[in-house]
DNA sequence: AATGAATGAGGGTTCATTCAT
DNA sequence: TATGAATGAACCCTCATTCAT
């Protein structure tokens, strides 16, 4: 049996978890201020280490900056996976996957609001990030079609919806606050229900 | 009677017609990339002059970033004092300037992006420019008060309520194309009507 | 006999007058802030002309410095001709050269405080500017010569006293005001007088 | 014991040499060729580093004119306190200030160009020197009048006799060379005997 | 692995100079 | 001749990145 029952870490593993701090804390910088004006050397500071020291982890600020877009991906697409698991109308699903989204990113604060930092990638990244996007956003006009066919969501232009809430969703870094008076469990809730409740055809009922 | 019926402009005409134009022009590729992501050199290029010819017209970057904001808050404004004008529930005035104000903004393409980039301003210039927002979302806050007091929207946290708005509409510059699909009054139309249906109260009777 | 007495002046005359004036005016401000503290914006702001204007007078900034510098150099060429018309000792025609030096400065106020500005010059022009200094200096440096050989002037190193009166003359520009407490002559008398017999009272029991 | 017997300087201390370093090529720059005849890169060439790398010591080009001005005021704060723990007449007082300050100046040859140079100042700073410089001033004023009052020096304008003084002092780095002929020690006896008891030779007799 | 000094490319800004009117 | 808009080179400064220790 391994001493220490493994409490230990590995040296891969501690690299790694020291990796993930890296572009964590840098994607919460780039999410409230912005990537063009956050420097390594704030988001270093932040971490109490010397600016050289982050490129043991990473090889340049552009994979940050990718990482933090495959995070921010990879949450929307577990939000999608997990609600599709559970059965019921097209309304139900999409408000199960609003709803754990928008938790999911209360709590990776950093990662949603880098979506808007394409420019900033290298092109191959940048071609990878936007085909990913890509099918995200279909995926997500598909659950809006489907809803719409079984009759539980209004008839309205899927794109236009989409960009509406994505646009709500990608604001929230700019003003949620974790210690404030709102949870993320809480804003997911009532966010959720503001944006749903205008789409469910009953109201129109 | 002024010859050419004062069709030609005079000098000063010219010169503020011009700097209109860097401001515009400015505005837009810093609401597409981002204002760290934007050199006077790309601007400059856009309108087809040299970088120093720019500052003839404004003094620095930071103005030009001033007074996009001081645009998209005019903006703002006008279209609350629209909607002010007109009688009707709180709902219905909600409605008329929620419309406007999504309208007029895909008319200013430029102008709305940048509400976001408040750290490039400087000191002075931010101070005037989040007193102005902050009056402005107070106001925003209160036009939603009167309508649930009034019975005509349901009772929801309305700051959420305001961020959740103001996020849908910054994210605009990010999708919208003047010469795409949807026009732009469409898309205030359409737009309006998924954010506030939700909200109304009569939806759930 | 011309008409007007010759009090209309030709085109010639007025071209020149007015190239005087733009000269003058640079030197001034050059003085008071220094070659590169100075901009042509300034100058022609001064003038009440437009900065193209200048153009018209001067091919470029470095000929407005060269004559500056000789419009300096005329002035101490001709305190020490008339100096040198008058007879005396070495003290005597010193004296006379300091107090006609400096006074004409104080009128010329633009022309002295250039003389430090030898960077500014193209090669061709600080090589003749160079040369003509060196004359000027090689000529003080002889008067002082004289006046020891006569007896009337201290024996001391005539290059440091040279330089040293340099010193306390260039300085002026910095701190004379012609609207001040004492006038130009008044000025030129009592430096001279400072600099001839110094400060220690018992010199003179 | 520690070891090198400290010889080896600790990293804060390279740091504040080189700093030092920095502000000191920059000042002797400045001084010959004046503050916006000088570049970085320049100032950077001379200490065979890059531009960037001075910006590890200083915070921009105005802070180094600044540390200049500290340096000169220093220099001549100095010297007004070495002389004044000497008694004497006025005379004798004023002589071992001016010989101090001089010689202090020759060693430390950047510094004393610089005092020129108030406009490129930041304001703050601007303020904190020309205070600095107005006590100077006013203490060298004061000097000369106790001399005056206890009859070892003439009468005469005593503001007009330390801008006198201070030009013939301030243009010393125009040609004052340290390899020369005359080392500062001798230069700034001579000039001191010079400036206090004249050209004029009958004065001693 | 961590540091901090050094580098160099890029962007904002000024200003001497040119040119069409 | 006078104007003022336009240009482009030069400079200050920042910051991502490298490297010796």
């Amino acid at each position: 049996m391994p001493r220490w029952k493994n409490a230990l870490q590995t040296n891969d593993e501690i690299q790694q978890l020291k990796r993930d701090a890296v572009i964590r804390e840098a994607g919460r910088a780039f999410s409230k201020r912005g990537y063009h004006n956050t420097s390594l050397d704030d988001v270093a500071r932040s971490l109490q280490v010397s600016k050289g020291t982050l490129y043991n982890y990473v090889t340049d600020k552009q994979e940050i900056l990718y990482e933090c877009h495959q995070m921010a991906l990879d949450i929307g697409e577990r939000a999608f996976k997990q609600a599709r698991q559970q059965p019921g109308t097209g309304a139900e699903v999409l408000e199960n996957t609003l709803c754990s989204y928008i938790e999911l990113l209360t709590g990776e604060l950093g990662a949603c609001g880098v979506l808007m930092e394409v420019d900033g990638l290298r092109p191959e990244d940048r071609a990878k990030v936007t085909a990913r996007r890509d099918v995200f956003e279909r995926n997500f006009v598909a659950m809006l079609q489907k809803g719409m066919k079984d009759g539980s969501l209004r008839k309205v232009d899927p794109k236009l919806a989409v960009f509406t809430f994505m646009g709500a969703i990608n604001w929230m870094p700019r003003w949620f606050d974790p210690a404030g008076r709102l949870s993320g469990k809480e804003v997911a809730r009532q966010m959720t229900d503001l944006l749903l409740t205008g789409l469910v055809h009953s109201a129109h009922g």
